[in-house]
DNA sequence: TCGCATTCTTGAACATGTTCAAAAAGAGTG
DNA sequence: CACTCTTTTTGAACATGTTCAAGAATGCGA
């Protein structure tokens, strides 16, 4: 059974969590989920060093639901730009319910030092497990070899973009992250196709390049 | 000649900004900057409401020095790629003295509700000052008719990007910054060429119509 | 059961961003 | 000058994230 330990960090957390979906981040303070959680705030210091490190549990949360959500929609889709599409409009599900505060999430995710930073020391497992997500999607889809392996963390990558335009969205229902989506995964899958072509691939080569270039 | 107050909120604006600099933003507490100002704190925040727009203006002037730069570096240069390498340059340079501190940067200025995110209302005139600098660099360079007006708005987000890698950079010097805009803007330029080719223009015109859905 | 080490809990204390009501200084007018 | 209105200044007060030293509970070996 789970020590005492690990029901105490498991209410906190599902307090906060709860906390941050119905009030939002910023008016959800530390007082007050030590308080509805019936512990005092010292204690959920003691499991949780700060306020973001809650965020990337639900930034781990949502990754995990993504992929359920992400694997289930690609079942039985072959070509890139739908497999991408699931995988995108996915997360954004994943995401939904905690919209209203995606600004705060943004606010502390980003700072380099950020515990919940997704480039950053402390998230690379659960970059690792979003990445791994569009290795899913390309693995199941007709990808070019010499783009093969770079293209997830470029997916990904392109993803973070859509988050980011996402949690600016305030078209009702974030409309316009859906059409971003629906648009741009098409694009992806027609520029790949065209990445063989004598004309293009050069020019995606040295986009590679670049990366490799500056990932050293 | 200056009334009173403009001197005092200069004079705060500018120890800040020189704290910022030499301390970090982090550390640079607004009682710190009332102390050093000779000002009490209450006086600090007649003239700004917020730390963060402090920040703000340390956007705006930096926008302008970038713009300044930038103008300087383009003179007599015709390639978009050059051009756009300068503009580049120009505003990472105008940022170097600050980048010990643009995690904070990043995490006070992209929350939606801030004042100082880039994409928002109230930084409505300094994106303009921003964006109006490239396109001084598309009117330099000879760039297809059906690209020219979308262009600059999006070489500024590009350049956002590319502010947002160098946050990251931890490198000396921040030198994969430099090697990311060196390896890009040529590729920008390459992109631009073909995009007259019948093979790609589709697919550049199919962005572009994206670009106009996902606006409005 | 006793003693000890580890784990967990507590709330006071601190620093900081921000607000605000009140006071002081200044500017204009008769 | 006297009066009034506006601009500017002040510092106390507040809420919140975070730290920490002290204490309580728990587990465990002898």
């Amino acid at each position: 059974m789970d020590s005492k330990g690990k029901q105490t960090k498991e209410l906190v957390l599902q307090t906060a969590l709860g906390m941050f979906r119905t009030k939002g981040f910023a008016k959800t303070t530390m007082r007050g989920i030590a308080a509805e959680a019936g512990v005092s705030l010292g204690s959920a210091y003691y499991y949780f060093a700060s306020k973001d490190e809650l965020v990337l549990e639900l930034y781990r949360e949502s990754v995990g639901e993504q992929r359920a959500l992400a694997s289930a929609a690609m079942a039985g889709v072959t070509g890139l730009a739908d497999r991408l599409k699931a995988a995108l409009h996915s997360g954004i599900d994943a995401l939904t319910p905690y919209h209203h505060f995606g600004g705060a999430f943004v606010g502390s995710a980003l700072p380099p030092q950020s515990a919940v930073n997704p480039f950053g020391e402390a998230s690379t497992q659960v970059r690792e497990d979003a990445i791994a997500i569009f290795a899913e999607v390309v693995e199941g889809a007709k990808v070019p070899t010499f783009l093969r392996a770079q293209l997830p963390e470029l997916l990904w990558l392109g993803y973070m973009a859509v988050v980011l335009f996402w949690v600016y969205d305030r078209s009702e229902g974030q409309r316009r992250s859906r059409l971003l989506i629906d648009g741009s995964a098409p694009l992806l899958g027609k520029l790949v196709s065209l990445s063989r072509l004598p004309v293009v691939k050069p020019l995606v080569e040295e986009a590679l390049a670049l990366k490799a270039r500056i990932q050293s």
